[in-house]
DNA sequence: TAAGCGTGGCA
DNA sequence: TTGCCAAGCTT
């Protein structure tokens, strides 16, 4: 490369996540400080599916009543459920829990660095587990959100959508990062960014992009290249809502108790209640007995 | 590989 | 109003 080159897209990308990154908690150095491993481990479940704008709160709640493993390994699954409150896919909060016991468990109540090890954890996955081992321990792998893979689509191959997710991800976002020590963390956060505010989902703000010049989608004259997403099913009359439904009146009952009879009652379709509390207790998330349903004790 | 899993904001 | 979308994971 000739001395005189251009910046690398890189560099104008680090640049623009240095100086217009947003100031959310999890960034911020008293956040690390303060909760460790722990707090981006939270925060991390939190963000699986869940917007940053209705995470952040809840967050806060969350750590201020269990700073730890250690002290979350003490509560109940109901209580559990219930601090998880309208966070939305609740089955994150028993993973969590279960995350926390196993970290007790098996690693001294200190949330591991491998990736590995993380892997093993309940509710942790590929993205998970790298985003605790780069952005808190500052180790270099890939991490791979829908942001990343779409800015990848765009940036790299020339389309509108990302194709459906695969392990390629993983080793194409490998290839990207830059060889530096220590700039693993920067750089995928700021993948990650730039997906979230600038290379969105449905109205990307091309004309604020830092790598504009640079992107083969924008070069091409942002074809629409025809891939979609799955669909989302309707939620309205979805036994997803029923489970809320239920969900929701057992989390707000005294003591997370309510007798059967009185658990939606006025729901439309009485038999897709009862296989919404059924699949509810198959998960975990309610206890049945006597005619009375609870969360979990 | 695909389906199932909450909830709410926004266009 | 309806559909899309959101720092994914498990089975």
């Amino acid at each position: 490369m000739p001395l005189s080159a251009e910046p690398s897209w890189r560099s104008v990308l680090l640049e623009w996540y240095e100086s217009d990154a947003r100031d959310l908690p999890w960034r911020r150095r008293e956040f690390a400080d303060r909760y460790g491993a722990w707090g981006t481990l939270v925060s991390e479940f939190m963000l699986q599916q869940t917007p940053v704008a209705r995470v952040i709160p809840h967050l806060q709640a969350w750590l201020e009543r269990w700073p730890s493993p250690a002290a979350m390994a003490t509560a109940t699954p109901a209580q559990v459920v219930h601090q998880w409150a309208n966070l939305g896919y609740p089955r994150r909060a028993l993973w969590l829990h279960r995350a926390a016991v196993q970290v007790v468990e098996k690693h001294g109540g200190v949330v591991p660095r491998e990736v590995s090890d993380l892997l093993a954890l309940s509710g942790i996955g590929d993205y998970t587990a790298r985003a605790v081992a780069v952005f808190h321990y500052g180790d270099t792998h890939p991490v791979v959100d829908t942001n990343t893979r779409r800015v990848i689509a765009r940036f790299i191959d020339g389309r509108s959508q990302p194709a459906s997710p695969s392990p390629r991800d993983l080793v194409r976002m490998g290839e990207l990062l830059p060889g530096a020590r220590g700039e693993a963390a920067v750089f995928n956060a700021a993948m990650m960014e730039l997906g979230a505010v600038v290379c969105t989902a449905r109205a990307p703000r091309c004309e604020e992009c830092p790598v504009a010049a640079q992107c083969a989608w924008l070069s091409a004259g942002r074809p629409d290249t025809g891939d979609r997403r799955r669909r989302q099913p309707r939620y309205e009359g979805s036994d997803r809502q029923a489970r809320g439904a239920v969900l929701r009146m057992l989390r707000d009952a005294p003591d997370h108790v309510l007798g059967a009879d009185l658990v939606v009652p006025d729901w439309p379709d009485a038999v897709q209640r009862d296989r919404a509390i059924d699949s509810l207790i198959a998960d975990g998330l309610v206890e049945a007995s006597d005619g009375v349903l609870a969360l979990p004790r």
